[in-house]
DNA sequence: TAGATTGTTAATCGATTAACAATC
DNA sequence: TAGATTGTTAATCGATTAACAATC
């Protein structure tokens, strides 16, 4: 579908959100919707919906409504759902325990098959069934398995010289929960980053606003 | 400061960005800076950081630039860190230990105070320096600590039911990592969504565009 | 056919960028 | 004073909302 490209980023972050919404409505036994009923539900407007939607194809029908399960389908296919990508990720701190535990990378378009830390005393501890490497490994790991995405769990200090190591290894995007900017020194590769602790400050500033 | 309401979302999402940036300047022994070196460290237009400033005063001095330090602190002013909120954290799962050990509340603008589970054999365990208690004392827990604040890292499930019990309790504010949807159903509390599934997901959006 | 709801264009709104006067 | 850089207004750009013709 040619219409793909060039959408604005705010569209396609609203994605997962119409993907879950669509998820619930499909489990609670809901087979078709319309654009005006979504919206109040997930409170926005039925126009930015169907704006939204016809970024990427007339998913809809005329007098009808969308499909529940259709519709799902079809923005799992978008977000690319049905062709995982091998993920690998660094640093089995708490952070990436919790990650690794938490996060189901399966049902989001990635295979998770490698972990790595910098700690040797790791080496050889499983986490989610998978065997903690040493970093020493990474370069022969990558060789072999050509994981294209890594979640960096790792210190702000360590990221730099990781992120050059990485990259010469043929990953081309990263989920970053570290607070280096990779951006920066690598602008070709595709950066995610996660600033939990942005959004915990965010929360504060609108608390002391509403105090006023 | 008066000026200080109604500054927009975008605004208000780039303060903790330019609060860290600061504060590795300051780090770094810088002293001042130009909103045009900002600008070309942070990728962004000196005209946005000037704007983005000038929303809550003018800290800058004409033809000089801006101190680092008082600029660092004047925005941890506005964000609130120097009046930490109490805060409670509930689901001492995975994610909730990672989110305990992980994140400097502190640093952030709250001080965490309570832990919560409604797994009856974690009672007594502590974690970070705080003992896990049931669920049943939350009631009585408020009523002694006056927490604001409360950290969701439990089941969806579980949430609607949880957030009656805290919203009754006097929690003003949810940093909410569970998929529930509270301000659906409690609008008049703040909440902050962090919903890292859904970032994942836009990673994966972004790398199958690529690769067409 | 009549009613409903989409797909799409046009209008509005808000955020970002550019320009420049103020001033250090 | 001259140079630099802010604070602020104006212009542009992009995103959201409204409107409505197309059509199921």
């Amino acid at each position: 579908m040619a219409k793909e490209s060039n959408i604005s980023m705010p569209v396609i972050r609203r994605l997962p959100r119409y993907y879950r919404f669509l998820y619930d409505l499909k489990e609670n036994g809901v087979t078709r919707i319309s654009s005006r009923e979504l919206s109040q539900r997930m409170g926005l407007t039925a126009s930015q919906i169907r704006q939204d939607l016809n970024c990427f194809g007339g998913f809809g029908q005329q007098g009808y409504g969308y499909m529940v399960n259709q519709l799902y389908e079809e923005i799992g296919r978008i977000l690319g759902m049905h062709c995982p990508t091998k993920a690998i990720l660094l640093g089995v701190g708490n952070l990436g325990k919790a990650v690794v535990n938490h996060m189901n990378f399966a049902s989001r378009g990635f295979q998770l098959v490698g972990l790595f830390d910098g700690n040797v005393a790791l080496e050889g501890q499983t986490l989610g069934e998978l065997p903690i490497r040493s970093n020493n490994e990474l370069e022969q790991f990558c060789q072999q398995e050509h994981p294209e995405m890594a979640v960096l769990c790792i210190p702000k200090e360590a990221a730099p010289h990781l992120v050059e190591r990485l990259v010469a290894c043929g990953i081309k995007a990263f989920w970053n929960f570290s607070h280096y900017d990779i951006a920066y020194d690598h602008p070709e590769v595709i950066v995610e980053n996660v600033h939990m602790g942005d959004s915990l400050m965010t929360l504060s500033y609108l608390m002391t606003q509403k105090d006023l």
